[in-house]
DNA sequence: CATATCACG
DNA sequence: ACGTACGTGATATGC
């Protein structure tokens, strides 16, 4: 830190710097926050890098300065500040005040005339001044003493003036800089010039004689129409250099004092940044935060220590800090266990990988405020002596235990043939309900947002853990109830844990030789087309690369182009199809990528995730990912195995049963989305078509066309089809038409012709979306919440967007509720009815079991029964039942 | 590490 | 006049 600096910076300018610069930002809740981030961004560069002793920021206030009075059209064009930048000034100045920087403003004089006060004041006092703007009047302040940084395009660089640079640039002095802008005018200010007098010529005239005055009282001397036009307008120009001259004497009082360099309020600044959803600030701020407490002694250590990269002095928050007891002794370890009997709940933190499984164990109980540590590895007690503590207390259904990533916790245990009995809490699934939308669920983030306490690292880190685990059971569960989500926790999701490890460990069988054996022969058809391609075009190129095809289709061949990427030619399915009636060569790049996708994501991809030890695929289901509730699912995913196209159905032949004599099961959900629409909405006709039965894309064509039902045609369906998937999704003309391959008029129709059918299905539309806006989220039938900021949104696309989340999620989040209803009931009945029958995989809206042949009967009715049965609603559930020897070949069984 | 593409419900 | 279907994850390129 250099004692002897201040920086000053213009704060109107770089606001709105930043506001153009950084994309629309907003928090969960709506709050334009991009002005903010951008600011806050460049003020924290800006500290680390120049660390200057003292520090003050200026700013505009009112519209009217005391230049107006002598010229009204002063500024007189500027466009008005946007309404989604101002309301962040006030949120600026909150940061700037957590950041305990000083503000001037003072109405009647703009931010520049605080500067060049400011400036002034401290050269007076011998400091080394900086200036930050993007306004480049503030070049006439730079002396010796000071500097100006310029804001380049964007944010991320400053140009730096001084004397040198404003002589390299225009070939004057900084004090000459107003007698230029005085003779060339600024037309974004409304500032008259001198017309015909540009920069070069007001430079080459300054040079001679010194100043505008003097180049106005030599007028004569000057050639032809320079003359002519400096004896019109001189007195125009010395005007205009009165109003472009930067105040140096504003009637503030300024302590320089007060512009000392202090540390943030960090209570205050994390706060700000936690409402304003600033997660890599925040982290940025813990980061350094922690790695100070990598050493021991966490509480009242010294503190003198520099500066850290983001500009701030050293934090001051609570760092989860705990006294903790080493389990090292079997002695230790037997009271500890006898404890957490005693009192029936613990929380459990573990360190581990799927190779070593648990390296070390964290605990914390509540009532003792007690803390321990067990090394798995070897750390003064036995290992075996510890693996059999911790499974004495992980199968123990009478203790309750509390984690964060149950089903993690599941999988470490399986390694070592221990099962988590009795999991009570899962901070990591009580924060995913209180947000789905939120993309960080690390017990970090976690204790970040709701305790804003950070995790140490090292030893203490799981003992630190285990009670920080604590501290959000208590929290989270208050919130949980406070929403109204205590029992989509308690009695679907926590329950749901366990079903999906089980799921997860089970594993699918694939056949290994059937998989490598497509991957083969899709190989040798690839190969074949490419070799075709190249034929076909003249020249090899890679086929995969969006942009040599689009070279190849474009520019070489000359097709027409349909579409463009921001990057380049689009050459997706949609535009290939178009152009393959121009050129032989796109169906078989058509072809190509299709078998590459098999070849590649399927073939290959799944043959590579096959377990050595089981000879399964264990896909990872993910339940805190997606914003509407449903699971997701990874490595592999196996929610989106091909099966629309009869070639890439063919991939699901290689799933099949775990053992000879077992057999595959799959039930799907029909229609659940639109179920879910018709109890939801009340529509009758939606209603009373499902009651009966019905098929229901032939009887929405037969509403929207208004012919028999006997009389729909295919077509007529297909786009009844498109409708009822439209509906789900929020529909609009475009995708319709899009979708339903007609032109947007006839899609238009179809619209008003289904919503004056199905009426209460548009009375719900509009009310869910009105019920969004006033309360700032929606529903689903199991109070599943899902916040919608963008609702909030200035821009219209971004509105219309999530107008038509509004109405999909709660449609696709309650299918999401049933099938995790189902799921646990069915979970249940297994075990209850000593099945030996496996549930292994969810996608949606189907569930898939393997087996024993003998007993697939009972299998049948207690799925069925258990997927209809799963929520009751004004409309039956109907569940399809497939059976066969591998997924591909499973067909339907008869009612 | 972002982009384009494509697989599923 | 604009730019649009909802929700995911995997792969290959190419900066």
């Amino acid at each position: 830190m250099s004692p002897d600096t201040i920086v000053i910076i213009d704060g109107n300018s770089l606001v709105h710097r930043a506001f153009h610069a950084i994309p629309p930002l907003s928090t969960s809740q709506g709050l334009l926050t991009n002005a903010v981030f951008g600011f806050t961004n460049m003020l924290l560069k800006l500290l680390a890098k120049e660390r200057p002793g003292k520090i003050a920021v200026a700013f505009d206030i009112g519209k009217i300065t005391f230049r107006h009075s002598d010229y009204d059209q002063y500024k007189a064009n500027r466009s008005p500040t946007p309404d989604d930048l101002r309301p962040q000034f006030p949120i600026i100045k909150d940061v700037l005040h957590a950041m305990r920087i000083k503000i001037y403003e003072i109405e009647g004089y703009e931010a520049d005339d605080l500067i060049g006060t400011l400036a002034s004041k401290a050269e007076q006092a011998g400091l080394k001044t900086t200036i930050i703007t993007g306004d480049r009047d503030a070049l006439q302040l730079i002396s010796p003493m000071t500097k100006v940084l310029l804001t380049k395009k964007g944010i991320g660089e400053l140009d730096e003036y001084d004397e040198g640079k404003v002589w390299d640039r225009y070939g004057i002095t900084p004090r000459q800089y107003t007698d230029l802008k005085g003779m060339t005018g600024d037309p974004s200010d409304n500032v008259p010039g001198i017309a015909g007098i540009g920069e070069k010529t007001a430079s080459r005239l300054l040079k001679e004689y010194g100043s505008l005055e003097e180049i106005i009282a030599h007028a004569d001397e000057l050639a032809g129409r320079t003359r002519e036009q400096v004896r019109s307008f001189g007195h125009q120009a010395e005007f205009s250099k009165r109003l472009v001259t930067i105040c140096r004497e504003v009637p503030v009082e300024i302590d320089l004092e007060q512009c000392n360099r202090q540390s943030p309020d960090y209570k205050e600044l994390l706060e700000l940044f936690k409402k304003l959803e600033f997660k890599t600030l925040i982290k940025s701020i813990y980061f350094e935060n922690q790695e100070n407490t990598v050493n021991k002694k966490l509480k009242g250590n010294g503190r003198g220590r520099q500066s850290t990269s983001q500009g701030l002095p050293e934090p001051d928050l609570d760092t989860y800090f705990v006294e903790y007891q080493r389990l090292d002794t079997e002695a230790k370890l037997g009271a500890f266990t006898k404890k957490v009997q005693k009192l029936g709940r613990v929380c459990l933190a573990l360190a581990g990988n799927p190779n070593a499984g648990v390296t070390a164990a964290g605990f914390a109980m509540e009532e003792e405020q007690a803390y321990y540590y067990l090394d798995m590895s070897g750390g003064g007690i036995r290992p075996e002596k510890a693996l059999e503590a911790l499974k004495n207390i992980c199968e123990d259904i009478t203790i309750k235990k509390y984690c964060h990533n149950g089903k993690e916790i599941i999988w470490l245990l399986h390694r070592h043939d221990i099962k988590l009995e009795h999991l009570a809490f899962d901070t990591m699934i009580a924060s995913y309900l209180l947000n789905p939308a939120s993309p960080n669920r690390e017990l970090e983030d976690v204790s970040l947002e709701h305790l804003s306490t950070v995790l140490p690292g090292g030893e203490e880190s799981l003992p630190a853990r285990a009670g920080c685990i604590m501290q959000l059971v208590r929290l989270l569960d208050s919130k949980l109830k406070l929403h109204e989500l205590d029992r989509l926790f308690y009695d679907v999701e926590l329950p749901l844990v366990h079903v999906l490890g089980e799921m997860e460990i089970h594993g699918v069988a694939v056949d290994k030789n059937q998989l490598d054996a497509m991957s083969k022969d899709l190989g040798r058809l690839l190969e074949k087309l490419a070799g075709e391609i190249y034929n076909m075009t003249g020249q090899k190129f890679n086929i995969n690369s969006p942009k040599q095809l689009g070279r190849i289709l474009f520019e070489v061949l000359k097709l027409p182009v349909i579409k463009k990427t921001k990057t380049g030619y689009s050459t997706d399915a949609e535009v290939l199809e178009e152009l393959a009636v121009a050129h032989d060569v796109v169906a078989k790049v058509l072809e190509y990528r299709q078998l590459m996708k098999l070849k590649s994501t399927y073939a290959d991809g799944l043959a590579a995730l096959i377990d050595s030890t089981t000879g399964r695929l264990h896909t990872s289901f993910h339940q805190t990912v997606t914003a509407t509730g449903r699971l997701s699912s990874s490595e592999p995913n196996l929610q989106n195995i091909p099966i629309r196209l009869e070639q890439g159905r063919l991939i699901r032949k290689v799933f099949i049963p775990c053992r000879e004599g077992n057999l595959l099961l799959a039930a799907d959900y029909s229609q659940i989305e639109l179920r879910v629409l018709a109890h939801i909405s009340g529509d009758p006709v939606l209603i009373n078509a499902f009651e009966n039965g019905e098929d229901i894309h032939t009887r929405t064509a037969a509403e929207i066309f208004s012919v028999r039902p006997e009389d729909v045609t295919r077509e007529m369906r297909g786009k009844a089809k498109s409708i009822n998937f439209g509906i789900i999704y929020g529909l609009s003309d475009f995708g319709l038409a899009r979708d339903a391959k007609v032109g947007r008029q006839e899609a238009k129709q179809y619209i008003d012709n289904y919503f004056a059918r199905y009426s209460r299905v548009k009375t719900y539309i509009g009310r869910v979306i009105q019920e969004a806006r006033k309360k700032g989220f929606v529903t689903t039938l199991l109070n599943r919440r899902r916040y919608l900021p963008d609702l909030f949104s200035p821009n219209r696309t971004v509105r219309n967007f999530g107008e038509r989340t509004a109405m999909n999620t709660p449609i696709q989040g309650s299918a999401a509720d049933i099938i995790k209803l189902a799921m646990i009931n069915i979970h249940r009945e297994i075990a209850e009815h000593n099945l030996k029958a496996k549930m292994i995989l969810q996608v949606h809206d189907e569930l898939i079991f393997d087996t024993p042949a003998d007993e697939i009967e009972q299998l049948i009715q207690l799925v069925k029964r258990c997927m209809e049965n799963a929520f009751v609603m004004d409309v039956p559930l109907e569940v399809d039942i497939k059976t066969g020897p591998n997924w591909y070949d499973a067909k339907k069984v008869p009612k």
